[in-house]
DNA sequence: GGTCTGACCGGCG
DNA sequence: ACGCCGGCCAGAC
């Protein structure tokens, strides 16, 4: 489970960093899609939010979520903007323009891959 | 305790 | 094809 700064109820944000620890190395899956796995598909902004919630905390890869084009929307959240592009090129991801290469191939939907 | 905002998404003009 | 708008929910002020 995250490590919740506040021991307070426990809330989906925790499940969305569950979620984003699962993702395998060299893969990379959406907002929407860990929204939707969690079961609120329509408020894929909460992962987001969640995200910037714990960005700091290293031991979730926020870097393998991006937005459902693939694009790196959120890197401009870490230390520098080239941190998250970097992470994921380490990992085997390229990323051209901020975005992600080959994104459906890369895409990993917890929906299908955690069944 | 009401209001604003946010690393999004889908639909409509 | 492009741009705008509404919705969803939790946290900060």
């Amino acid at each position: 489970m995250a490590k919740q700064p506040k021991a307070k109820t426990y809330s989906f944000f925790d499940d969305v960093y569950d979620v984003v620890r699962l993702i395998p190395k060299g893969r990379a899956t959406s907002y929407g899609a860990i929204a939707s796995y969690l079961g609120t598909k329509m408020s894929a902004r909460m992962v987001g939010w969640a995200m910037n919630a714990v960005h700091s905390d290293q031991s979730v890869p926020a870097h393998r979520v991006v937005n459902r084009n693939g694009l790196l929307t959120g890197r401009h959240h870490f230390k520098t903007p080239k941190t998250m592009q970097r992470l994921l090129e380490k990992e085997g991801i390229k990323v051209k323009n901020d975005k992600i290469v080959d994104f459906k191939t890369v895409f990993w939907d917890p929906a299908i891959e955690l069944n």
